[in-house]
DNA sequence: GTCTATAGGATGATAGAC
DNA sequence: GTCTATCATCCTATAGAC
């Protein structure tokens, strides 16, 4: 089939991927207009003529980004019929998989909330919008409901979503910290990534800590 | 005892209390010399004859703040005596009460990790530095040793330190998305974030997902 | 749609008096 | 140690030709 626009590889889409990328690496205050045009190969002045402000043009970059996130992890929580254990390892075991696989989402994502997600009310709806018959209460329903059929320890819902996100994100962000305090090279820490999905895997199956009775 | 400067009624001190302010709500790209100066009441070049330029001064500001942490948090891994459990529960609580208590150090910390960490690199040693007999593999060793004692499940200790800081600290950085995304009220979350605690020591004394055979 | 040129302002940093 | 005054640069954003 042929492209859907007449020539030019539209260099809207390439002004967005350049902002991904600067974005990710220098957060909203340290990208430059400048080096976003460069590396999307048009002038300064075309970021204008598509995005009203450097404001205007991180929004869309986030919504952009986002909606992959969103669309890739959070209705895995809708899928019934399987038991609750394999359901949430595999919902762990994607979110890590998106979260090594897309790099520059996860800094967009990590650089945002450091920041105090004051971006993120207004373009939060565009991204749920996107995603048919998604939004917040309907996914920790779920995670209730699995708790009601007793195939998971009673508590907030809430508080189980805090533990899956953070167990799987937070050591992304940990690792410049810990590749310090450890003494690693960056392939060491590699392997503590890739076997993250086993160590939550096995907290979440079994607990940390074993039982005075025996396991 | 006397001061080790001369005189000088502290304006080192009200800039950095100030640059922490400021780098905790602005990161580093963000934050503005002359507002640091204003808020410490002192005019913009005195930032520059007390701290080379704006990069000393916020490495000087993440020391100051580090150190704090550092002392407070990572000794506690170290105290033999009390069973594991315990042990683990209690660095868990109060790492939890730390990251409540010090929102500018919480801050400053997650934008630096968030920002890919380039700046910690030359400070660490400082922060490790002002803390006798601590050291990262040491911290490591003390886990492992909670395994061999059969006190824990076995498996990479490092592992298990990137589940205790995971679930503790990152439910503050994802505050900002999920009062979004479960629509609550910041006292709602606050709730969310006293209870935390509770929820953590349920996961790592019995796991999420229940035995098929019984609890 | 894409460019050149530049306005207009903010920002990090310094010189030098007191 | 603390201030005033100022420089030199950088950065977002726009005007206007093609």
């Amino acid at each position: 089939m042929s492209t859907t626009r007449t020539r030019s590889p539209d260099s809207r889409e390439r002004i967005l991927s350049a902002a991904t990328l600067h974005f990710a690496a220098g957060g909203y205050e340290g990208a430059r207009t400048q080096a976003i045009a460069d590396e999307a190969g048009v002038n300064k002045a075309m970021l204008y003529y598509h995005f009203r402000d450097k404001e205007h043009l991180y929004q869309e970059t986030l919504v952009h980004n986002f909606i992959g996130l969103f669309q890739e992890v959070f209705p895995l929580f809708l899928q019934r019929g399987r038991p609750a254990g394999e359901r949430l390892l595999t919902i762990t075991r994607l979110y890590h998989r998106f979260m090594g696989a897309n790099p520059l989402v996860r800094s967009i994502m990590l650089r945002e909330l450091a920041a105090g997600g004051e971006h993120l009310k207004p373009i939060v709806s565009k991204v749920l919008g996107s995603i048919p018959g998604l939004d917040g209460p309907r996914v920790m329903g779920e995670v209730g409901w699995m708790m009601e059929q007793g195939e998971i320890r009673e508590g907030d819902p809430r508080q189980v979503f805090l533990h899956l996100i953070s167990l799987t994100i937070f050591p992304y962000a940990a690792r410049p910290l810990l590749e310090i305090l450890w003494d690693l090279e960056p392939d060491e820490f590699d392997e503590i990534i890739e076997r993250r999905p086993a160590a939550i895997a096995d907290l979440i199956q079994h607990g940390l800590i074993l039982d005075q009775e025996g396991s």
